[in-house]
DNA sequence: CTGTTAGCGCTTTCAT
DNA sequence: ATGAAAGCGCTAACAG
């Protein structure tokens, strides 16, 4: 492996001069740059990230502590991951991986300077990991919204939005009363916020324009599809409901089916807007009408405010990404 | 931050003493041990990563390259991953992401010297990275199984092995005429060479045991699945199709309605085995007759034989993980 | 616009 | 069993 050393001898100028080239940081006369260059070329040269860390204090890496369980969300967290190592690149930083069980990581990355900033994806609502992070003093980022970021940015999805995005476009198509398919029930017991946010949303939507509403938490099974069509549909009272509103990746192959089953056919007789990535809402035979999940904007978003907090000492932001709705073939007017 | 400089001056020793303590390359003396410990322990002291990079020529990092894009086996993906972190921190590596898309991250890190090792995913018959690979004169391994692995170190789960343990269970509970339902068509294409080893194994057992065979690609959705079905089952010819074996994880949660929709009950009047994560074959209602898809061992493995040849000069090795299958309640005999 | 030089924090010979 | 000291390859202040 060539050092800077050989490359500043190769070129005949100083080894600084090298180091500067590198940077960019001093101004280098087209002549000894091009030397530089070409002995860099030539001498299949790049730097030591080690020595560099160690001399600039920057390790040109940032850690992720993704939730690597086999969730229900796999492929949003998928994506998410993706967004943040394509951005990082383009800040020239790798991505060293962590894994939601070792607490511990945030903490040992840190003090051996592995990483220059940390970002941390699915969010409690009071996540025992924030105060850990916080007290690191390395520029953070939240992918969620806990109930107090203590100090710590935060990106994510507007899901109490979303779903107010989906309720008032099925008002809008005359549907006075709603069901919601959300998250499992294991999310809302350990408040993963995304569900509680999207839960939140709906309600307050539809009592806003004054429909009447039917929330229910589904697993991602076709036995319990049934049941909570079951519940929702049957339970309408007065009103039948007319209209769903799904909050539920893992559903979404299943819900034709389980809606045929009960004689169900969509849009005629229910309407259905989901909330999911736009791929996963894309995937399906009949594409659906859905608020998209985002994944690439927000891993990207995070990135870009690490990036941030690390260059200049900008304040703590908190930053919501707006939902927007997409009308295919599976909403209508009744 | 605490130096190791720091450490040896709170315990009265000198600066290697403490560099000896740390890595037991020297027979230190219980008393000064005892006395740099605490002093680690005061000064709540930890190595910088970068200078000792730099100075021993180890980063302590496993560089692993992921197909990050959402395709069908995100939840077998996301366990590999898991598990490479996972076991990795056993032996005191962290792990460094790229992406599929990102061949020149290989070169980047090696030549960075960012890595000690190498782990690659989603292997191709002819993957043009396995040149790439050969060539950094790094330690690596290949999650699965190339055609020529040029020299590199490979680890798979034996799908070949996974079909012909399913088809001779089937062929044991007296079933004469089998289908096989697999991985989508574009994973065929690109040669993900676990699609074509589990047809091939296929093809080979049901030959073997002198029962007809019947192969389908299929998509992950229900029309895809719903075709397949009907060439599967109505081809048979002669004797009809009384089992099947599924390796697509995509297809597990659309399988028993589609078929409930042809009038056919599990097992009754087919019986199913599939090819999965232990946890996705699980997950349903009714549990299926599997052979499970070790990701976890995998992984582990993967990680293990980096770090043999790591430490040792171990020969170069193919590693082919054995397959199980335990019998649900979606086989029996006829 | 360029060169000289003092570290950055560690590992590892060489001494004793 | 321990210490002294020479690097590892780079960055950035200092000096012109």
């Amino acid at each position: 492996m060539a050092t800077m050393n050989d490359v500043a001898r190769e070129a005949g100028v100083s080894l600084s001069t090298v180091s500067y080239v590198l940077s960019g940081k001093r101004t280098i006369s087209e002549e000894t740059r091009l030397a530089v260059q070409s002995a860099i070329r030539k001498l299949d040269y790049s730097p030591h990230s080690g020595a560099r860390a160690l001399a600039s204090n920057r390790s040109n890496v940032l850690g992720l502590m993704a939730p690597l369980r086999a969730d229900v969300n796999v492929s949003v967290i998928m994506q998410f991951v993706a967004a943040v190592v394509t951005t990082a690149r383009t800040y020239n930083q790798d991505v060293l991986l962590l894994t939601q069980d070792d607490a511990g990581g945030l903490e040992r990355v840190t003090s051996q300077s592995m990483v220059d900033g940390l970002l941390m994806m699915d969010i409690e609502a009071r996540d025992p990991r924030i105060p850990l992070l916080a007290k690191l003093r390395k520029p953070a980022v939240l992918i969620g919204l806990p109930d107090d970021p203590q100090g710590l940015s935060c990106v994510d999805f507007d899901f109490a939005g979303a779903s107010r995005t989906a309720v008032r476009h099925l008002v809008d198509l005359n549907h006075r009363s709603i069901g919601f398919i959300g998250s499992p029930q294991a999310s809302l017991e350990r408040h993963a916020t995304y569900a509680d946010r999207a839960r939140k949303g709906f309600t307050e939507a539809c009592d806003a324009a004054g429909v009447s509403s039917t929330l229910r938490a589904c697993e991602a099974s076709m036995l319990a599809l049934t049941e909570a069509l079951t519940a929702v549909l049957d339970d309408g009272g007065a009103t039948a409901v007319t209209a769903l509103v799904v909050h539920n990746e893992g559903l979404l192959p299943l819900l034709h089916e389980a809606l045929a089953g009960r004689g169900l056919h969509i849009p005629e007789d229910i309407s259905v807007v989901v909330i999911a990535p736009e791929d996963v809402a894309l995937a399906a035979a009949r594409p659906w009408t859905a608020v998209s999940i985002p994944a690439h904007d927000i891993g990207r978003a995070a990135v870009e405010m690490v990036m941030d907090r690390l260059n200049s000492d900008k304040p703590v932001e908190v930053r919501l990404i707006v939902p927007t709705l997409v009308q295919r073939e599976t909403s209508s007017a009744r």
